[in-house]
DNA sequence: TGTTAGCACTTTGATAAAGAAAGTGCTAGA
DNA sequence: TCTAGCACTTTCTTTATCAAAGTGCTAACA
């Protein structure tokens, strides 16, 4: 590929992601200062190559999967966000006193509410929150509520109806000992913990250990690995904006999965690269689907960021309006 | 309106729920022992009533709004349901050691599951939420979560960043004089007496007590009216397989009315009855979908749980399919 | 007076035909 | 190496046609 030829799929991924409609050889004349005629011969090596397909064969161009990967890897020029965008995103960060994890929310919000696209914010995993502390409190009809709370401010409640026999002073008394033996320990880890070292400690000392026991071995349980509920989507009806998913087909696909949340996870846990692009087939959502994700690391506080939309996507515009927000993010933590 | 003619309006509406295909007069013959030409005189009746509709002026019938309504006013029978309905009923109720709220959301996904309709369950109200517990845990990085507990067991924290200045011990007495003084308070009025009853107090007491003051403060409004989380909703994608919602234009309308948290929680608690059945343009979603919302109170734990379908909607099925779960669920927890 | 057979009439929905629009590939000449 | 020209292809839209389904009405019947 010659430059000229990179210049021509650099012209037809912008212009098919702007009107949605094959680039037709004519559209491309004036801006390559040459005759429709030269933009198709031009036009057949790039489709020989593999970077641009037909519909049919008398339809206009449309970048393929491998184009959009060459434009992304190669082509794309990082884009200058309008005021209007910069705008939103710094009221958020600025006027608001969020902590970090909402500011992060607040701010995929606006770029999902911006871009038309659904977005995604993944937390801490399980194994980087570590065991700060647990209670049990005592609500009506004896009942209880145990709480879990991570270091990085995770909290993750259960209600246990109380086994009969069993008196609260032995749960608080329990959460005590759990406290002073296993603060600190990754959550994922507790409940492992919790069999070896607290269960030989409190047989000794609790009457009803086995049932105290279970309570708090199923409230570890539901906050470990996977399960933790640091996990937040935002657009997932905007989306449907996108002409791609305008039947009634496409739609339920693209909904299914945005409503799956284990699929998701998995997918944006999948790599450990600090940015990926999955477009298309690579999405694993949907052919017509690319997942835009990338880690960030805002003083310690670790996590996951991704945007889902069309592989039609405004790929500069999304990056630069990631990089915008996690900048300002960080700009506002720090001071 | 007759009798025969009641029992074909009722005919009508069943035969369209099931078939989703308009009624002629031909299909209800043997039904009625009469032929079609006796059926067409009588629906033309029930047409002048208004009960019935047709699409166009040589297609079958349709029950109006109102025909559904007299439908489930006045011919609507109790339905009895599956073996296989209620065995998955009774499995959620019985095998897990859930709580109640557990429970009930629990059924009411099997219940979206069953019927392809979305459901909602809306727990107690703000007012019937009482203080219980505030807790103030100090995480990383000069964090703090403040903690609020409900006697109906529901949780709220909210992070905060400790101002400079601040002692954490400041923010820890402060929470112990709430939980003296404001004990039993319902939720929504906390941060009244927080400001007439509390700040008094601890203004002699704490040095930075403004500080302190606003971040009990806005943890309180968080959990106050309407702002509760304990709101779940179930088969928001499911239903899209109603043919009803197969065009693009009824499925984001719908899909963005069931997004909408403010709205589905204003629709669902308007009406104080124990059961209200909001048909097409009464449900405010949409003119071909209806809301079901019931009321319970088990035990004193109440709240609304609501289905949401078709105006084209099996009644008496989800009737019954409601009353099950609520007895099953009750009959479990009173034991 | 209620019921029924018969028939003309209407709308829908599927299928096919026709023509315009958009765009390509290829050839031949500059 | 570029370009003008042209035949060719596919899509999209419009129009016509025809069977299917169902109604309303009339007239006859029990």
């Amino acid at each position: 590929m010659d430059k000229r030829q990179e210049n021509l799929l650099k012209a037809i991924v912008e212009t098919y992601v702007k009107t949605i409609k094959p680039v037709g050889s004519k559209a491309l004349c004036q801006k390559f200062h040459c005759s429709s005629a030269t933009i198709r011969n031009e036009m057949a090596v790039l489709e020989s190559l593999g970077y641009i397909e037909k519909n049919h064969i008398s339809s206009g161009r449309v970048p393929s999967e491998l184009g959009y990967k060459y434009y992304v890897d190669n082509l794309m020029e990082p884009e200058k966000l309008t005021g209007s965008d910069m705008l939103k995103l710094q009221t958020i960060v600025k006027n608001h006193d969020l902590v970090l994890s909402d500011a992060i929310n607040k701010c995929m919000e606006i770029i999902s509410d911006l871009t038309n696209y659904a977005s995604i914010v993944l937390g801490n995993k399980a194994s980087d929150n570590h065991l700060k502390q647990v209670s049990v409190i005592p609500i009506e009809d004896g009942k209880i509520v145990a709480l879990v709370v991570s270091d990085k401010g995770i909290v993750e409640n259960k209600q246990f109806t109380l086994p009969d026999n069993t008196d609260i002073k032995e749960l608080i008394k329990t959460s005590e000992i759990i406290n002073k033996m296993l603060i600190g320990t990754p959550i994922n880890e507790v409940a492992k913990r919790l069999e070896l070292e607290i269960k030989p400690v409190i047989a000794n000392q609790i009457r009803e250990y086995e049932a105290v026991y279970n309570i708090f071995y199923n409230a570890f349980n539901d906050f470990a690995a996977d399960n933790h509920s640091d996990f937040t989507t935002h657009g997932r009806v905007k989306i449907l904006e996108q002409p791609e998913y305008s039947d009634s087909e496409s739609i339920k696909k693209i909904a299914y999965k945005l409503d799956d949340e284990k699929f998701m996870k998995h997918t944006i846990e999948k790599d450990s690269d600090d940015i990926n692009i999955y477009i298309g087939e690579d999405s694993d959502v949907d052919n017509n689907t690319t997942v835009i994700k990338r880690k960030y690391d805002i003083n310690g506080q670790t996590g996951t960021i991704a945007i889902i939309g069309p592989k039609r996507m405004e790929y500069a515009r999304v990056m630069s309006l990631l990089d915008y927000a996690l900048e300002e993010i960080k700009k506002k933590d720090g001071k």
